[in-house]
This record gives C-alpha cells, sequence and structure tokens, in this order.
DNA sequence: GTTAATCCTTGAGCCAGCTCAAGAATCGGA
DNA sequence: TCCGATTCTTGAGCTGGCTCAAGGATTAAC
C-alpha cells in the first residue's frame, strides 16, 4: 500500500503541527517512512468499514470527513485542510473507519504506517503528548458538534454558523462567503435547504444580515449573538 | 486537592481496563499518588468550564456524563460504570471540561494527578497505548452519537441502541440491562422519556421485545435488525 | 409494613421543520 | 447574448416527536 509514493521532504513536516513536537531524528524516522500521495478531486481516500494501517497528515488540498445515513443522506463532519491530520482514531483500535473521507481539491498527503508512529510514539513523550492533546481537542470538537446538532434549533444553528465562519477568518470580519451551494451548507448543519433559506430570508427583514448570493454580510452582530444564546421554550426536556 | 481520599488498593487497579498494561512497578506509582474518593448519589463531580488537573477511575457506582443546552435542556453522552474512567480528553488540553459529570448512585472513584498520569504515560509503551485505544474509542463512540442523532429517528435509535448494548457483552447475548433511569437513557438517545417509553412498548406489541422494568429480552434479532437499518422517507434529503 | 419518593406509562394536543411543488433568479456554455 | 441547467425562494400542508398532565408501578427509607 502507498508503496510508490514520493519521498516526504522534512519541510513538510514542519508544517504539520502533530510534529511539532518530535524530534529531529525521529522525525527523519517519520519522514524515511512515509511517503507523499497526490491524488486528483473527487477521490475517496477512506470508505466506511475500511481499515487504515497508517495515518494521514494534509500538506496540500482540502478533503471533505463525512457520513452516510442508509437512505443516502450525507452529512459532513468536517473539511480537512493543509495541516490536518486523519486516522489516529481508526489506526490505535484497529476498528472499521466509521466515516469517509474524500477530496475536495487536487491533494498532496502524508502517509505514515502505524509501525513508525507507534515506534516513534514510545520513544518521544513529546510526539505522545501531542498526539493525546490533539485527540482531546478532536474529541471537544466532535462533543460541541453533538451540542449544536441536539441542542439547537436551525436558527440558532444558522447563527452560529455564520458567527463561527465570520470569526475563523482575519480579525473582525463582518463577510461571509458560504464555501459551497446553500444545500450543501445546509447539510452541515443538518437542516434542510428549505429551512436555511427560510431562517437566512428571517434574519435578512429582521436587520440582522444581507445576502448577496453566497455572500452574507454580519449587520448586527449583538443582535445575532443575541439569537444564538436565547432560550429555545419548545426543545425544554425534563 | 482530594488530599484527604482513602489510599488506593491495588487489586482496585487491577479492574480498572486503562491499567491493564502498566507494569506492576509504575501501577504502585499510580496507587500511591492516587487517592480513593467516596461521593454520594447527586454529587457533582465536574462542571462546565471547570478544570481538571488528573483523571478519574471509577471503582463502584454509576455516573452520568451529560451536555446542557442554555435553556437547560440535558443531554448524557454516556453512562460511567466500574472500570470506566474519565477526565482524559480535559486533562491533556488543560482547557475548561465541556461537559458535566454527576453521580447517579453513591460512587467510590479514584483520582489520579495529571503528573503521575503523564510521568507512567512517558515511562511505560503498553499505558500510553492502552491511553489511546481509549481515546479514540471515545472518538468512535461521539461519531456513532452524531450518526444516530443525525440520520435517524426515534424508533431507530431506540432499536441499534439496544442492539448494541446486547452485543457489548459476552456472546450471543439477548437481555439487556438498562444502566440507568428511562429518562437518562433516553436523554442519550436524545428523545423525550415519553417517546423512549412509547418506542419500547410498540416493539414489545410486535413481539419484538420483552420489557421486564430496566431489563429488555431481544426476542427477534433479526426484526430489529431490519428496523435499524430500514430506509426512512421521512428524513430524506438533497 | 407502611409511607414517601421516584420512576414509568399513556392520552391529548401542538409546532418546528420536513416534503412536495412551482416559479424566480443565477450561472455557464456556445 | 441567448438558452438550458442549476440553484434558490416561497407557499402549503403534514407529521414526528415534543410538552403537559395525571395516574399507576417500583423502589427506598424508616
Amino acid at each position: 500500500m502507498h508503496s510508490n509514493g514520493k519521498p516526504v521532504q522534512m519541510e513538510q513536516l514542519y508544517r504539520v503541527p502533530l510534529f511539532h513536537e518530535v524530534g529531529e531524528g525521529n522525525l527523519k524516522s517519520i519522514a524515511r517512512q512515509g511517503s507523499v500521495l497526490e491524488m486528483p478531486r473527487g477521490t475517496r481516500i477512506l470508505g466506511r468499514g475500511e481499515h487504515l494501517n497508517g495515518l494521514y497528515s494534509v500538506f496540500e488540498g482540502r478533503l471533505k470527513l463525512y457520513m452516510l445515513s442508509c437512505n443516502g443522506d450525507e452529512r459532513v463532519l468536517r473539511v480537512l485542510q493543509p495541516g490536518d491530520s486523519f486516522g489516529e482514531a481508526i489506526m490505535f483500535n484497529e476498528i472499521p473507519s466509521p466515516v469517509f473521507v474524500e477530496t475536495l481539491s487536487p491533494v498532496s498527503l502524508g502517509f505514515f504506517p502505524r509501525e513508525v508512529v507507534t515506534k516513534v510514539l514510545a520513544a518521544d513523550a513529546g510526539f505522545m503528548m501531542s498526539m493525546l492533546r490533539g485527540m482531546s481537542a478532536m474529541m471537544r470538537e466532535l462533543i460541541h458538534d453533538l451540542d449544536t446538532c441536539c441542542l439547537q434549533n436551525a436558527l440558532q444553528r444558522t447563527v452560529s454558523y455564520l458567527l463561527r465562519e465570520a470569526d475563523s477568518g482575519p480579525a473582525p470580519n463582518i463577510e461571509v462567503r458560504l464555501p459551497a451551494a446553500k444545500a450543501v451548507v445546509a447539510s452541515m448543519l443538518n437542516i434542510s435547504a428549505e429551512t436555511f433559506s427560510r431562517e437566512l430570508h428571517r434574519l435578512q427583514n429582521e436587520g440582522l444580515i444581507e445576502i448577496d448570493r453566497r455572500i452574507i454580510y454580519l449587520r448586527d452582530r449583538e443582535g445575532l449573538l443575541a439569537l444564538a444564546s436565547s432560550v429555545n421554550p419548545a426543545q425544554r426536556r425534563h
């Protein structure tokens, strides 16, 4: 598997946060036993139920990590970007993958076999702590996803998506460019395209945002923040 | 913190899977620097936003790990039982806890300070792998939770919960003991207690299960499996 | 054994967000 | 610049799962 990939350059590893704590010698082992893979857009890297005997790091390009329901509904969990890694959870437990991973653009990936990863983990306490910290950060994000998915309504999910997207860029940003068709974004928020459209226009009618095709301008941050954390009596439980 | 707990017995550690791979010498360090805490039912061990500088193992009793929405809705993520551990994710990242932990019965817990845990992790590759495997198992459960929460309806969630619980024990098991009150289990499945009750009785009426208080007997595995994976046209999207 | 507290069940009614459908806006290719 | 394809909006109606409420069953406490 991946035996015909190109060799990994040290510079590529320096740009992956997971490896920041790894000592130079161990990093060389990782580079030597890893390989670089180039894939076109639309390639499925990993399918549900498949096994993985190593971990991937993203050097270039973007990928989506998603689930499929039995009726074919797609739910995107995460968009992976350069510097991100994936496969740890599957690799350590030797379990079939619960998710799909597919490229959204041409990508350049590093692949590192389980053997070298576990060997360096045992030898390098800094790497071990990076790995543990990385995994606990992922768990925290998953818990956050569960939170928004289960404890917020469509309007709150829409608003907190807009605020999160606006804040993810540089400094005080009031412009959100939707990364894809509204139906795709709706799927990330786990609502129907129609509901998403209705909620956006409701926000626009109340003067909180302005919609220009796939660009949304936030006109009243305070008002949006208030909505995102407002009580929703219809979902009260217990 | 926890300075007045009782000393930890080695026998207590032997019953915690997380420590199974730890060598005898390192295990003694862990026992020496840990402490046993006894708490009555209804004690909050950890609150959202709080920090934690160690990890807990459950020796006796049960706890719930849950989130709260801004309106006070409770969503139980897991019921912790003897042998389970918690706090890893928060401890490693030194982040405020995203979840609450509260006792469901009188409990006996082991508490182990961060220092001894990280020290033994660095010294004992077996312990490190146990920890990584444990965390990746938790991630997998969270992904599964997201899956069921977003892509399945109440009946499917109920059925797949029963099947999963039955399979988690030893071999061909047709008896599921609910780990807590039905309202708590319902919250884990993100449905109301009333709906959970209705779905269970519906399954019983159809002869698929039998309910005896908190014990559920699976009478027709095939039928349940068919329900769990049946297409649900009402949620079709895209 | 009795009582209090908790947990579970069941009925009734409501509403958020879904589907279906049809028309409007936008995009993209020749 | 036009035309077809896509994407977006909006109305109408439906329904799964919620809340409220009230009574029955279990469990715990003394």
